[in-house]
DNA sequence: CCAAAGATGCGCT
DNA sequence: GCGCATCTTTGGG
């Protein structure tokens, strides 16, 4: 499992290196689990973070040490966060694909299933499951209630290196910032190959230009992350 | 009260 | 597959 010195680093690395990872959650016995396709970054120093609007009991966790869970409810869903380097920086976990293995059988997808239906009661498509924030919060059955202001617990919840790693990585605005919070920052991360699972796929988008809204960045050597126009 | 780091269904192409 | 209206429910001004 990550532990808290992997969490660590700055912000905008967490949220670029989170992508491929796991995320598992023990529920009732069942370990259900998600490969982390979709992370954004969020500063206190940036008009688009939570931690920018001031520090409440709420918003606590995001002032907490590298690798304190920040959870949040907004509009009908709860939402998963990890403190970053830097009081008031956190990662947004925006969404995954059902992962398994020995530890994580198929089965335990469709507890993920159940857990997370569609509205009218029907199976969710497999790979919808976790295709959104909060969806990906149903999906593991993570809630504000039960992790806000905790760190990560080997027993119970964990993120782990599976040793996936991305190709390609798509680096975009932010979803669902209003205009003048920020929103022109390049702060989140998408696999590109996976990226149809995703909350939002620039691609598919006309609107957004390469080199504006969106560029593509190879992992590896190459892959220097971070500044970009302000 | 109401905006908020969303999700969905519907009508159109 | 897209854009947009409409549903979501709570924390904080």
């Amino acid at each position: 499992m990550l532990d808290a010195d992997y969490f660590d680093r700055d912000a905008l690395a967490l949220a670029r290196d989170l992508i491929g990872k796991v995320i598992r959650h023990r529920v009732g016995g069942s370990w259900l689990a998600a490969r982390v396709i979709e992370a954004e970054a969020y500063y206190r120093r940036e008009k688009g973070s939570h931690a920018s609007l001031g520090r409440t009991p709420s918003r606590e966790a995001l002032f907490m040490p590298p690798g304190t869970i920040y959870m949040y409810y907004s509009r009908g869903g709860d939402s998963l966060n990890v403190s970053a380097r830097g009081a008031g920086n956190a990662v947004l976990i925006k969404s995954g694909l059902p992962f398994t293995d020995r530890r994580s059988p198929e089965k335990n997808v469709r507890v993920m299933q159940a857990n997370n239906p569609l509205p009218g009661g029907r199976e969710r498509p497999r790979d919808k499951l976790c295709s959104g924030q909060t969806l990906l919060c149903r999906s593991l059955g993570l809630s504000v209630a039960q992790w806000n202001g905790r760190p990560f617990d080997p027993r119970r919840l964990l993120i782990e290196d599976v040793g996936q790693r991305p190709d390609r990585l798509i680096q975009a605005r932010r979803l669902g910032i209003p205009e003048g919070r920020d929103e022109h920052l390049l702060y989140r991360f998408v696999d590109f190959d996976l990226a149809r699972y995703a909350t939002a796929n620039p691609l598919t988008r006309r609107a957004w230009r390469e080199g504006i809204e969106y560029r593509i960045v190879a992992t590896g050597r190459s892959a220097r992350d971070g500044e970009q126009q302000k």
